[in-house]
DNA sequence: TAAGTCACG
DNA sequence: ACGTACGTGACTTAT
């Protein structure tokens, strides 16, 4: 491997002809920018890479940025190292200056790994980044979501490279060093290395995600313009009010202790409630409940179902199990969230992890907002604290029943795709079916019944399962299975052809063609075997499911932007959208959005979508 | 750093 | 006889 160190070997040279900020300033005219080396201007494709102070992409600023237009060439421009004997560097906004039109050029196309970061970086220094054509990070996802897709990986898997890593330059643990820390030589053969790297996995990946529509789809029309959606959303943020959620902390916080000080007294000492180990010393020694059964490491379980269960017999594990929901309400959510405030922004900015789930959904993180509480009364209360700026509403869209209906089209199945098609109660019309009574004699309790069984189904659930979650015997469980699929043979049907065809070929697709391996799928492990199946059986309505909001998110994202509106996407949770909309924009979004979302895609079914709005999240719903 | 638990779809 | 519902992220305790 040759990586020439452009920038760096002329400022060697040059340190002892001239002063560093002369050549650079030099390095970056435009005459010089059109010559083969550095020809950023010309090139048809420039990988493009920032080294930074965080990896909190809000908060990071520039340290250097390195750049490669040919193949083992590369060049890095430190622009803010600061340790003893650093030597002077050019102005870091001089220099950002004479690449912004570059930079905010959408004709200059760009390839990076997780260009979404560097935008983030580039934009807290005003530079709004255009041309991203590329990302080799989401070729990786897109041609095989279940690996790892950092760089070393990448090097090693695709190119039978060795790389520097970031730990070797940067240490770890407590001594750790900043990468503004680091020697500009070493920081050079590092960050001139990670441009080149991705402009050689360029080469290498993105033949192969062209070689299939499906692929190239997914990547293209999904994955690469969803990534600034999710750009703009990061950005943007959501208002969270502290005041409220502190209110909500103080007031869970003396619930908290009165509800310790009782575990106390119904178990004759103190202990800690916040310690699996030591409630369960408590309840399984002490007390002598029976255990109902082993964690994964043997200990006995103390999780919500053994205590649940354990309620309806010893006063205690009620206790516990309010002083869980409580606690984790205020770690959480209460005492956690307006921490993560921006200062500068007044809002919570989270991050969309693009390339982590393997189905293809996203998650979010830092903070996760994809699991503010909704179940419980107590838990809505979180939501009150998501809040619209005075002049505007919170708007949720959401899709109904999006994975049944997402069944229906994959299994073909006739009764299914006829329930949703006259638009009924689909759990409802299961619960007809599997109970064998008219859609108007069914009961709340066989509705609930049919609901679980219609959710366990999709997850490649067995009787066993079934019969825990719905707390009744095997044989029962097992019948109702037999009866669904009696009545919904199309499914039956789909279950044995997927599991077949994930065998056969190692992967299963989505509707879009988004493919998800299954490596486990022939092991001569059976658990691990059997647990591949189910996600085989849940993967392309999970994953399809992904797709059709990623596609929404897309389209409503350029509707906003084509009709000039101020209305601001904010949230995406697996199956809703969340918006910020001015007041004036209102009933154009209540109109506009759902229709944008039912419309990405037509399949055998038609999609539906719930729209709401009000002054916070909760009222949205 | 791992384990256990629990918040969401 | 065995294990037993898919996919996430974050907090606390304990090592």
């Amino acid at each position: 491997m040759r990586v020439v160190l452009e920038v760096l070997a002329d400022l060697r040279m040059a340190r002892r002809l001239q002063p560093w900020a002369q050549l650079l300033e030099h390095a970056l005219q435009p005459e010089l920018l059109r010559r083969p080396r550095v020809a950023i201007e010309a090139a048809p494709l420039t990988s493009l890479d920032t080294e930074t102070t965080s990896l909190d992409p809000m908060q990071a600023r520039l340290v250097g940025i390195s750049l490669s237009v040919t193949e083992h060439e590369a060049c890095y421009i430190p622009l803010a190292h600061r340790y003893p004997g650093a030597p002077e560097q050019l102005g870091l906004e001089r220099v950002l200056e004479k690449l912004r039109p570059w930079l905010q050029s959408p004709r200059h196309p760009k390839v990076g790994q997780n260009l979404k970061y560097d935008a983030h970086v580039l934009a807290n220094h005003g530079i709004a980044l255009e041309g991203i054509e590329h990302d080799t990070l989401l070729q990786s996802y897109v041609l095989e979501s279940h690996r790892g897709h950092d760089m070393e990986a990448l090097a090693e898997r695709h190119l039978g490279r060795r790389t520097l890593t970031y730990e070797q330059v940067c240490g770890k643990g407590a001594r750790q060093i900043g990468f503004d820390e680091v020697s500009i030589e070493r920081a050079t053969e590092y960050s001139a290395e990670d441009a080149e790297v991705t402009l050689a996995l360029h080469q290498v990946l993105w033949p192969r995600v062209r070689e299939h529509d499906g692929l190239r789809f997914v990547y293209q029309s999904i994955e690469i313009p969803l990534s600034r959606v999710l750009f703009a959303m990061e950005r943007t943020g959501v208002r969270v009010d502290p005041v409220l959620l502190t209110a909500q902390s103080r007031e869970l916080g003396e619930r908290i202790a009165a509800l310790e000080a009782q575990a106390h007294q119904l178990a004759g000492q103190p202990f800690n409630l916040g310690s699996p180990k030591q409630i369960g010393e408590i309840l399984f020694g002490k007390l002598g409940l029976p255990v109902q059964k082993k964690t994964a490491s043997g200990a006995p379980s103390t999780d919500e179902d053994v205590l649940e269960r354990l309620a309806a017999d010893f006063p205690l594990p009620r206790t516990l199990l309010e002083h869980r929901a409580l606690s984790k309400l205020k770690s959480t959510y209460c005492d956690k969230l307006p921490a993560m405030i921006r200062q500068d922004t007044g809002r919570v900015h989270t991050t969309y992890g693009q390339t982590i789930a393997v189905t293809g959904r996203l998650a979010s993180s830092d903070p996760n907002l994809q699991n503010i509480p909704i179940r419980t009364a107590e838990g809505r209360r979180i939501r009150e604290a998501f809040v619209a700026p005075a002049g505007s509403h919170i708007v949720s869209a959401d899709y109904s029943q999006i994975e049944l209906r997402i069944m229906a089209h994959l299994s073909d199945d006739a009764g299914l795709l006829e329930a949703f098609a006259k638009g009924q109660d689909v759990h409802r019309a299961t619960a007809a079916e599997v109970f064998g009574v008219r859609v108007d004699e069914v009961s709340a309790d066989q509705r609930r019944t049919a609901k679980v069984i219609n959710f366990g189904l999709m997850y490649g659930m067995s009787a066993f399962g079934l019969a825990t979650n719905l707390g009744i015997g095997r044989d029962e469980a097992r019948g109702y299975i037999e009866r669904y699929f009696a009545r919904y043979p199309g499914v039956a049907r789909y279950m044995d052809t997927t599991r077949a065809l994930a065998k056969r070929q190692g992967y299963v697709e989505t509707v879009f063609g988004r493919r998800l391996w299954l490596p486990e799928i022939n092991s001569p492990n059976g658990p691990r075997r059997q647990g591949a199946e189910r996600a085989a059986i849940n993967a392309p309505m999970q994953g399809t499911a992904a797709d059709l909001i990623k596609l929404a998110m897309v389209a409503t994202a350029e509707w906003l932007r084509r009709e000039s509106l101020g209305t601001r996407l904010i949230m995406q949770v697996h199956d809703e959208l969340v918006f910020e909309v001015p007041d004036s924009e209102l009933e154009r979004v209540r109109a506009r959005v759902p229709d944008l979302m039912c419309h990405v895609a037509s399949l055998k079914v038609p999609l539906a979508v719930d729209i709401g709005a009000g002054r916070n999240w909760d009222q949205a719903h």
